[in-house]
RNA sequence: CGGGGCGUAGCGCAGCCCGGUAGCGCACCUGCUUUGGGAGCAGGAUGUCGCAGGUUCAAAUCCUGCCGCCCCGACCA
C-alpha cells in the first residue's frame, strides 16, 4: 500500500480521554475513532490487525475440529424468557421493540440462539459432539464504558459453544478448547496465562479465564510459584482450617462501653487489641434476605464466594434500614449474638475464640465471644479474599499476585441451557437426554489493546510480527529524489510480488515525520532509502523493536527480510 | 445510580469571574526555502461558542432546563 493513499490519520497529540497506553496509542496510530461512549470505529490500520487475530482464532479453531456459523445480533426475548435470563440479566441487556412491539434484544452473548439452533438439529447421539464457532459483534450495555476498546459496549468477540452426549465428552470438548486457547494466545505472541476463574451469571460450574499480564490490567489474579495453581483473586481457594477447635479455655462473655467507635480500625485502636482478635459482621441483603457473614478483623470477605456459597443472584451489603432491622442497632456495632438473620462464616473463625464483636447495641462491644457457646453458626465456608501471605491452596508454596487482562473465557456449562431450552438427544437406549455445553469466548478487540499493552515503547507500538498490520514500511528519505524514489518503489515492487505485505512512505514529508509514523503504528521493520547508502547500492534495514540496524545492498534487502518474516522474528 | 469535572475551528486549549459582536498552538491550503528523527518564512481558509428557553440595547460570558463526554465509586462473562 502507498502510504500516500492510506486513511491513516495519526496524531501527535496524547488524547487528553485516554489513560490506558493502548488506548492512547490506538488513537494516535489512526486504528480506532470513537463513535459515541464506548462506540468505536475501526480504521484500515486497526482493522487489519482485527483481521490478522481473527485469522489466528479461525484457523485454530478449525484445527480442533470446531465449525464456523454466523448468528443473528438482534434476538427475540422469547429466547431469553426460555433461558430465564430476560429477568437474570439485568440492564447489560439492551432491550427494545420493533413497529409491532414485539421484544427484542442486542446479543451480548449468543447462548440461547445456538441451543435452540441446536436442539432442532440434533437429534441423536451419533450427531454429538458439535463444536460451533462464530466472530460477532457483541452489545453489552456497560455501566461505564472506559479503557477504550478495552472495556466498550460493542465488541467484536468469537465464541464457540460445544454440545456432548455426556460429562465426560464435554471434559474432552474443554480439553481441546484449552489448547486452542494457548495455541491462540502464544501464536498472538502474548506473555499470559490461563488462571482458574469464577463461572458468574453465565452459569456453569467450572471455567477458567486467559489473562494476558499487564499492571494496567483490570483484574488481579494470584498464582503459585512452585505448582501450576493460578486463579482469580475472585475465585483463589483458600486453604481449609488446620485445626477445628478453639486452642484455649473460653472466658465469660463481658459487654463494653465503645462510643462511637464502628470501625475495625477504631475498635483495635479503643481496645488496644490486633485486628485478628476482632471478628466483623457483614450484614449482606442475598436476593433481599438478611444474610450476616462472620470474617476476621484483617481479613476481607468475597463477595464471589459468598455468593456462590448462598446460591442467590443478587447480593449487596445491606442498607441501614435492615442493619437496624435485624440488629437493633445503628450501623458499626453489628454482631452474631442474637442477629435476626442467617449466620454464615469463615472457616478462620474456627479457630478464633474469645474474640471481640458488636452487641448489637449502640455503642457497646463484646470481649471473649464463642461462636459454639454464644451463639450457632448455620455453616463454616471459604468466604474471603486471598492474600500474598496465604500459602497455595494446591501444593502450599508461595503465593503471589499479578494484574491481568481477560482476553478469553473458557466455561464448562453442563446442562443449565439444555435444561431450560430442552437440548435433548436420544441416547443409545432410546432415551432422552440432555445436551452436555461448554461455552468458550475470545475479546478480539481486548486482544488487540493488551497486545498494544505488552508491545510498546515511548515512540509508540511495536507489533508481534503476527499481529502487526504490515510487516515492512519503505522510507525514502526524499520523494523529490528521482533516484530514491525509484529504489523505493524496486524494493516495494518486489516485496509486493513476493506477498510481503509492505508500505510505501511515498509522502512528500519529511524523513523526521515518516519516521515517527513509521515508530508509532508499529511497523516490524523499516527499510530507509537515503542518498548516502544508495550512492553505494545500499539501503538500512531498522527493525522496530530493538533499533538493530543492517545495511545491505539493494540485491539483500528482500531476502532479509523474507528470511525473517518467515521465522515470525 | 451517587460524587466531581468538561463541552469554544479537525485536535489540544484560552476567553466566561467583571456581558460589548471570538482567539492561541498544532493540523489544513498556496508560494518560496529546507530535506536522515514530528522544518522555516510569507500569505490564506476554517466556528449553529453542546441544545433549548430566559434576562438584557447587547450573551461564549449571567439564569433555568435538557443533552453529550470524561474521572472516582458502585456494577460486570
Amino acid at each position: 500500500m502507498r502510504y500516500s493513499e492510506m486513511f491513516l490519520p495519526t496524531g501527535r497529540e496524547v488524547p487528553s480521554d485516554a489513560e490506558l497506553a493502548s488506548h492512547q496509542l490506538m488513537i494516535r496510530a489512526g486504528m480506532i475513532r470513537k463513535l459515541t461512549s464506548g462506540i468505536y470505529s475501526y480504521l484500515p490500520l486497526g482493522y487489519r490487525v482485527i483481521r490478522k487475530v481473527e485469522q489466528i482464532i479461525r484457523e485454530e479453531m478449525n484445527r480442533a475440529g470446531a465449525q464456523e456459523v454466523f448468528l443473528p445480533m438482534v434476538q427475540p426475548a422469547e429466547l431469553w424468557q426460555e433461558s430465564g435470563r430476560w429477568v437474570h440479566y439485568g440492564k447489560e441487556l439492551l432491550r427494545f421493540r420493533d413497529r409491532h412491539d414485539r421484544e427484542y434484544c442486542l446479543g451480548p452473548t449468543h447462548e440461547e440462539v445456538i441451543t435452540d439452533l441446536v436442539r432442532n438439529g440434533i437429534k441423536t447421539y451419533r450427531q454429538l459432539p458439535r463444536n460451533l464457532y462464530q466472530i460477532q459483534t457483541k452489545f453489552r450495555d456497560e455501566i461505564r464504558p472506559r479503557f477504550g476498546v478495552m472495556r466498550c459496549r460493542e465488541f467484536g468477540m468469537k465464541d464457540a459453544y460445544s454440545f456432548d452426549a455426556d460429562e465426560a465428552g464435554a471434559e474432552i470438548s474443554y480439553r481441546k478448547m484449552f489448547e486452542a486457547y494457548n495455541r491462540i494466545f502464544t501464536r498472538c505472541g502474548l506473555n499470559f496465562r490461563p488462571v482458574e476463574a469464577d463461572s458468574g451469571s453465565i452459569g456453569g460450574s467450572y471455567s477458567h479465564e486467559y489473562m494476558v499480564m499487564a499492571d494496567s490490567g483490570e483484574d488481579a489474579v494470584c498464582f503459585c510459584n512452585a505448582c501450576q495453581y493460578a486463579a482469580n483473586l475472585e475465585k483463589a481457594e483458600i486453604a481449609g482450617p488446620a485445626g477445628d477447635q478453639p486452642s484455649g479455655p473460653a472466658l465469660p462473655l463481658e459487654e463494653v462501653h465503645t462510643p462511637g467507635v464502628r470501625t475495625i480500625e477504631e475498635v483495635c485502636a479503643y481496645l488496644q487489641v490486633a485486628q485478628q482478635e476482632v471478628v466483623k459482621t457483614l450484614i449482606f441483603s442475598a436476593d433481599g434476605e438478611p444474610v450476616a457473614v462472620l470474617i476476621r478483623g484483617d481479613h476481607e470477605v468475597n463477595e464471589t464466594k459468598v455468593r456462590n456459597h448462598l446460591g442467590c443472584d443478587a447480593l449487596d451489603l445491606a442498607p441501614d434500614e435492615m442493619i437496624f432491622k435485624v440488629t437493633r442497632s445503628p450501623r458499626g456495632f453489628a454482631g452474631a449474638i442474637g442477629i435476626k438473620a442467617r449466620i454464615i462464616a469463615d472457616y478462620s473463625l474456627k479457630e478464633t475464640y474469645n474474640c471481640i464483636m458488636g452487641a448489637n447495641r449502640e455503642d457497646y462491644h463484646l470481649r471473649n465471644v464463642n461462636p459454639g457457646r454464644d451463639f450457632k453458626v448455620e455453616g463454616y465456608a471459604d468466604l474471603r479474599v486471598i492474600r500474598e501471605t496465604d500459602p497455595c491452596p494446591r501444593c502450599g508454596g508461595e503465593i503471589h499476585f499479578a494484574r491481568g487482562i481477560e482476553v478469553g473465557h473458557v466455561f464448562k456449562l453442563g446442562t443449565k441451557y439444555s435444561k431450560a431450552m430442552k437440548a435433548a438427544y436420544l441416547d443409545q437406549n432410546g432415551r432422552e437426554r440432555m445436551m452436555v455445553m461448554g461455552c468458550y469466548g475470545i475479546g478480539i478487540g481486548r486482544t488487540v489493546a493488551a497486545a498494544i499493552e505488552q508491545n510498546h515503547d515511548a515512540d509508540g507500538i511495536v507489533w508481534p510480527l503476527p499481529l502487526a498490520p504490515y510487516h515492512v514500511i519503505i522510507t525514502p528519505v526524499n520523494v523529490k529524489e528521482r533516484s530514491l524514489s525509484e529504489a523505493a518503489e524496486g524494493i516495494y515492487r518486489s516485496l509486493l510480488e513476493k506477498g510481503v505485505e509492505v508500505i510505501l512512505d511515498d509522502r512528500d514529508e519529511r524523513a523526521g515525520v515518516k519516521f515517527k509514523d513509521a515508530d508509532l503504528i508499529g511497523i516490524p521493520y523499516r527499510v530507509t532509502i537515503g542518498p548516502k547508502n544508495l550512492a553505494e547500492g545500499k539501503a538500512e534495514t531498522r527493525r522496530r523493536r530493538t533499533g538493530e540496524v543492517a545495511i545491505l545492498s539493494l540485491s539483500e534487502v528482500e531476502a532479509f527480510l523474507m528470511d525473517r518474516i518467515r521465522e515470525g522474528i
